[in-house]
DNA sequence: CACAAGTGTGAGCACTGCTCTTGACAGTGC
DNA sequence: GCACTGTCAAGAGCAGTGCTCACACTTGTG
């Protein structure tokens, strides 16, 4: 390993441009029609070798799907700190990091479509691909959090009841992580009051999310509507409002 | 065409018969799944025989995607009228569609994805489903027109608001058709407060219903909740909320 | 240098949607 | 009753798919 053998390069380029032909194709025809045989063709190579590099067509969209849910991840971090550290409220970050969502979907459409749209059918998501999937939620429930904490999170105005025993315990286990890590020196106050309603209330925001960007995205909304971003903005703002979250214009 | 020909009853009943195989395929493999020839098989007929009746795979698909736009919009319709006739708010009516909605796409899930997940690649829905497709909508808008009458609407509570022109011609027209339709004798009251905001909404409750969906359906909720339902529920009455809905406990 | 591991090739299997030719049948006019 | 016309099912065939395998070749290592 101190040196990489001229083999192991190779294989390491090879990869990485399998990987590049087979994102440009599933970015062209979407992931249903992702064939094997076709990124062989585009490399220039027999369909047989790519079997050396991965495991099936099933695995290289495992890859794929990991790609898209780090890609996504990364663009809603981003867009939530940058929005954090511009000094926004907890709101604003939530429609920021919305409005990230709705840009990398538009820009990505087939990457979406293979995370949050139909599964591929007899494809089993492998477990590897869970952290990653996380990362969004990671900001959705910070940003929350940051709104318990700050005050602009009315939970007087919002309507989310639920029974004790809805949520499973690993997600409350994610908000008292994040809590935690987010915590600044001093405000233990919040953490005690997060529990059920809070989380409901993020997967009520998720939810929103993924459907206000396939509504548009699939086409439901052709011929309603000519402003989609601001469609989609005010849709972001009502779930937001509904959970008690506050946003000011 | 007074008494059918013994060939023209042959035709139908053989057609049917093709539907319902294609129907059942479908509901076990999914739409990305379902091949003519399969289909062809479970007749006991040559898959060339199939062409006669249907013109192609995406015809088949067509069928079977109004069939499925047809049910949900039966579904919801009876729910809220059912609601509707119990006396219920349109708060509630609304809870009743969705879980009708809900409560179908769980029991059709394939179908379900095969009109709102993501598109069949190469795919573009004729216009003959658009018909089809719009019951559901009708359903929404009538319920939200109904709470715009009564004064459960309290859009002071909302925070949806639109620049003028976001919203299509057609999508108002919708709105100002199915007012007219049930208007009652004696209030034209809320006629001329139809506007943009109110189709807004619309776009929000419709987004978060598909939306809430897809995540639960899906998977995305995968070990973070135990109650779906429940779930499912609050985050229906938080999009209500959203909007300006209140919906009564 | 020799052996083992890694790698690309092309043939092959079973499957798909779809087209086209072939041959059989039903309904209709003479 | 016979011939014509339109409908129909069947089967071969084309081009594509995922995937496996025996083979030849290159590379790294003892």
């Amino acid at each position: 390993m101190g040196h990489p053998t001229a083999r192991e390069r190779a294989r390491a380029e090879f990869t990485a441009d399998l990987l590049d032909a087979a994102r440009a194709r599933l970015a062209a025809d979407g992931a249903a029609a992702l064939s094997l045989r076709a990124v062989a063709r585009d490399l220039g190579v027999a369909s047989s070798a790519v079997y050396r590099y991965v495991p099936s067509r099933d695995g290289l969209l495992t890859l794929l799907i990991i790609e898209a849910y780090d890609a996504v991840g990364t663009a809603c971090e981003a867009a939530a700190a940058q929005a954090r550290e511009a000094g926004a409220a907890p709101g604003q970050v939530w429609l920021a990091t919305g409005r990230a969502f709705r840009a990398w979907a538009l820009a990505h459409p087939h990457s979406f479509s293979l995370v949050y749209g139909t599964p591929v059918p007899g494809y089993a998501a492998p477990t590897d691909t869970v952290p990653h999937a996380v990362r969004i939620w990671v900001v959705i429930v910070a940003t929350v959090i940051d709104a318990h904490r700050d005050g602009s999170l009315r939970t007087d105005r919002a309507m989310v009841t639920v029974p004790t025993g809805t949520v499973e315990r690993a997600a409350l286990d994610l908000g008292a992580q994040v809590a935690s890590a987010t915590a600044r020196a001093g405000d233990a106050t919040g953490e005690q009051a997060w529990g059920e309603a809070e989380v409901v209330a993020c997967f009520a925001l998720f939810s929103t999310l993924v459907g206000a960007t396939t509504v548009e995205l699939f086409g439901h909304l052709r011929g309603a509507a000519t402003d989609l971003a601001g469609v989609f903005d005010a849709t972001l703002v009502a779930a937001a409002t509904g959970i008690g979250l506050v946003v000011e214009p």
